[in-house]
DNA sequence: TATGAATGAGATTTCATTCAT
DNA sequence: AATGAATGAAATCTCATTCAT
């Protein structure tokens, strides 16, 4: 990469962060373009540059931090041979979303309820394709050399992100109607549940 | 109500027609003050009689929308004698609320994200409508008499909720990742396990 | 008129008045809308209850000036009875405006070329239609009673303000080809010519 | 020329082009040298390698496209021994421009109010452009060998151009009052008239 | 010559809110 | 209770110009 390339991405990155810290501590709302650029130490005029408006970036930051989860958790799951099921895999990184947004409130206020199927469509996160990943790719591969079958593993994964992200979102913002820690056994054995109604 | 009773009321009205008008059509930031007062035909000063803000009216709005799913459901479901289990009530009401926002994409983007258990909380509180149900009271005469007894109804209840919501977001809205069509046979039968779990 | 309306119709002509000093002394270009409600002594939101934006302002300013022109020239052929033939009123309403144009020549830079196009293009002048005047009714007006009959008098009148403002422009801008005292002599004779070349 | 020089030339070219293209479909104001960069594939330095700024590409395209103009008329007569007359010259270089400007209704935008005298004395000076040609000197020789003499002929052109080029772009491009196909008559009519008003 | 990232002043425009009527 | 003109702070966005490569 050369020098000037460096420095492009450094200032976008800049932005970047600048927009995350701005918007998780006052809000999509209250931030202003012009705050982003002052804090970031930018021009104006070079917000444009990366970004075409505040809405944008927005979009950007979810998907890359929704992505970032998932890499997390994927890469954590690697680590443990001992799960080997697709239940037991499936549950873990669930386990392991629910830690993550319970440590830090301020992703999970962020990423909100758009920690969904929609991110992994369309969202591409940097404006160079290489650090992507392709995560229907990773999902796909749980479900290999898996003893029992199911009906359809993308429908399956779909259904649990969206059960595991709508209800620690109201559990651990709002301790409704449960808080995280007396709620969890509840969202496990629906978890189990779920997976298990699609066994062939 | 008096002549000029129901004068206010019809202003009040008109304002809340016109901010769900523009709320859904073209959202929440990019609907002004201004074109609600314009649409509704009324004048600026006016809206401040009645609303706080934009927020104000538009929190109202998702509270008496969400509640209105509800009490079609729990109106629709006393007249059906044949449903007696809390399962087949519950798939019951999921069903209808399904139907309701496959058909009404508008209400569908509108309470999407918002129709959780947080709202019940809100539309408790405020009630200033003579009309408001206490929903959990309605929710919690569902398990009366039943021969199966549940750990949490409550948490029950509120699973479903968050899980049929989220999901037929996506479904309906983008075809992600089925159409709702295709989905339904999935959601029903997840929803089935969800119960079937809590099931002492 | 009511104190209210009193109170816009002023803030409308300071605008108005504003705007055209800054129009002729900066040009359009170099006038921003801060420029003109700054020294208008109005507030910057003020500007767009009366004007949709700068190009707004400056079409309504050149269609007023040049009906003001016409008005002031159609009021003082009105005196003078001893200009009958409609020959000698053409000739009288030119003179009239190139003495004007030659004296003012800050009025000669802001309608430039557009005299004929604030005439005839039915620009809207004031907000108020009634007040607006219908100047090709006032122009037909001059050939009723006339001796002499003329194949099209709309298309006369056009003929002679393009060929007046036209050739004015030039004279008394820039002394090109000739200065206006020379060039009038030449600009008479031609209006005379185009005038007789009209008769039936 | 070297290769160097031709694409340099090149570059230049593609600009004016460029230029001209959004000049007529935007306008002056609204195109910004940015626009004209991109649609030309050259970059933003570039530019001010060739022109100092907006306004003078803009200059330079209407004293190329009016000589342009009439270099074409003055070529065509040339080709026409039955003309003879100063009348019938001064005639057919009028209905060649008129039609000119007619088929093109973008060239007519554009030269429109500057076709005139002025617009000689920039094309005369500014000249680096090999093909230029000294129009003074063509419309001299237009008077040579003429049985008829005329008081002045340079005043005579001026306002034969005048009268043409801004009755033709009402016309041409508002149909105000009439036409072009309607006007033409009217207007050749006056144009010989003003000739006919200038012989001694 | 040519490039194009970066700048930042400044122009346009919006809009919640007030307040005299 | 209702109005709507006026405000002006603040947000968005543009763009000519520079300069290091």
């Amino acid at each position: 990469m050369s020098r000037i390339e460096q420095k492009k991405q450094h200032k976008r990155t800049a932005l970047l962060n600048t927009a995350f810290e701005l918007f998780t501590s006052k809000g999509l709302n209250r931030t202003s373009i012009s705050d982003i650029v002052e804090r970031a130490g930018v021009a104006k005029g070079t917000f444009y540059l990366y970004f075409k408006d505040k809405y944008d970036i927005h979009n950007r930051l979810i998907a890359g931090k929704a992505a970032a989860v998932f890499r997390g958790a994927a890469d954590e799951l690697e680590k443990r041979e001992d799960i080997q099921s697709v239940e037991d895999k499936l549950i873990f990184i669930s386990d392991y979303v629910i830690d993550l947004l319970d440590k830090d409130h301020t992703l999970l206020t962020f990423i909100s309820k758009n920690l969904s199927w929609g991110i992994f469509k369309n969202v591409l996160i940097s404006s160079r394709e290489e650090t992507d990943v392709d995560f229907r790719e990773v999902f796909r591969r749980l479900f290999e050399n898996s003893d029992t079958a199911y009906k359809n593993p993308e429908v399956l994964i779909f259904m649990i992100i969206e059960f595991v992200s709508s209800t620690t979102y109201s559990s651990v913002l709002y301790s409704e109607p449960l808080g995280i820690k007396e709620l969890r056994p509840y969202i496990d054995t629906s978890i189990r549940q779920i997976i298990r109604g699609q066994q062939l």
